[in-house]
DNA sequence: TGTACATCAGTGAACGCGCGTTCACTGATGTAC
DNA sequence: TGTACATCAGTGAACGCGCGTTCACTGATGTAC
């Protein structure tokens, strides 16, 4: 069958949003292509005529799930929010049980560190982006310092967020989210 | 040849030690058992006189690089230190740059999440001692905020490595660990 | 209008490779009789 | 004392499997003459 204007570029966007589940979920090297394109509905073999290579798919997904995570952000908060909204709303038990469609940093921050350069380019621009999106909910004369105290509380957002993923023990995975919260407002508050 | 005492014991450490720096380095699920024991000057075969699985193996491994870590930090600290020291010697560039040998939680947290449950809960017990250690620097009369706080310190450090090792400017890297000490430091002292 | 060829998105088998794992074997030493 | 067997740590080839990647082919539609 021949296909619809548009077609080729929906497919394409359908991969990439299976694979940035899928890279979440499992993690960029235990996902493998063949799984992706499955759950995508397509064969192994189409996967070359949408990207050059799985670094292209990597590269690619990960662009798209940190963009879209920023949206999600923006769209939660409203005119008035402050950064605690951005807190709560980041260290949720419902963020912590749904890392397919969480934030890519705690999902795959470490192994972004094994990635070449160009794909820790492309993460670094940004990080520094949504750092800044935290920074401009800091009711804060000094726009630096805002940016400091922003970095540090994405530290312990996505510090908190990893912890609380790893450990066996339901009781403490709800209490270090909410130390996380309660860390990230003493940044917020103080100095 | 036959062996002399200990021989057996000695072997198995070494694989222990080899495979924790290439698990740091390249990720649990990216480092290869062939790779590991000839980094250990064996051949492939000889690692089931060792290990029941690659699973036991990283069961072993991630229990001795906790415990070293723990080590490390217990002889970092003289008695009269501080938490301050703590943060400091964690969120230094030397700890960034030599993650071979550095806090495995920085270098393996969300490969752990996704380990079976008898390895996280082995991960959960140490992590408690972990945080425990920092809360026992912190002056405070309240053990239970001390704990609170030493939890929200650790993600702040953890959260603040990673990223530090993520990014791809070393300006920007350096200016994470900065700040990550700032954030810490403010969780100290607040409340 | 009819026909020959081009285009496009995708199929599905196959490639070489490295993975975790198994196993028959080795060769030096220890032990039993 | 000599010999036959047991033990032990390790060798190295092979297993089946899934990986990323390649490629000849398909089949519906578009286009040229």
């Amino acid at each position: 069958m021949r296909y619809e204007k548009g077609h080729r570029e929906r497919t394409h966007k359908h991969i990439v949003e299976v694979a940035s589940r899928r890279f979440r979920v499992d993690g960029i090297a235990a996902a493998g292509l063949a799984g992706v394109m499955k759950e995508a509905g397509l064969t192994n073999g189409a996967f070359y005529a949408h990207f050059k290579s799985k670094n292209d798919l990597v590269r690619e997904t990960l662009i798209a799930a940190l963009d879209q995570r920023r949206d999600h952000v923006l769209e939660a908060l409203s005119d008035e929010a402050v950064v605690e909204d951005v807190i709560r709303d980041y260290l949720s038990p419902k963020h912590r049980d749904t890392p397919s469609i969480g934030c890519p940093t705690s999902a795959l921050v470490s192994e972004i560190s094994r990635q070449p350069r160009k794909i820790r380019t492309a993460y670094t621009e940004r990080l520094i982006e949504f750092v800044q999106l935290i920074a401009d909910h800091i009711p804060n004369a000094d726009p630096i310092k805002c940016r400091q105290k922003a970095m540090g509380i994405f530290s312990v957002l996505i510090g908190a967020m990893q912890l609380s993923r790893a450990v066996s023990d339901k009781g403490l995975s709800d209490q270090i989210l909410r130390d996380g919260i309660e860390a990230a407002l003493q940044i917020v508050a103080r100095g």
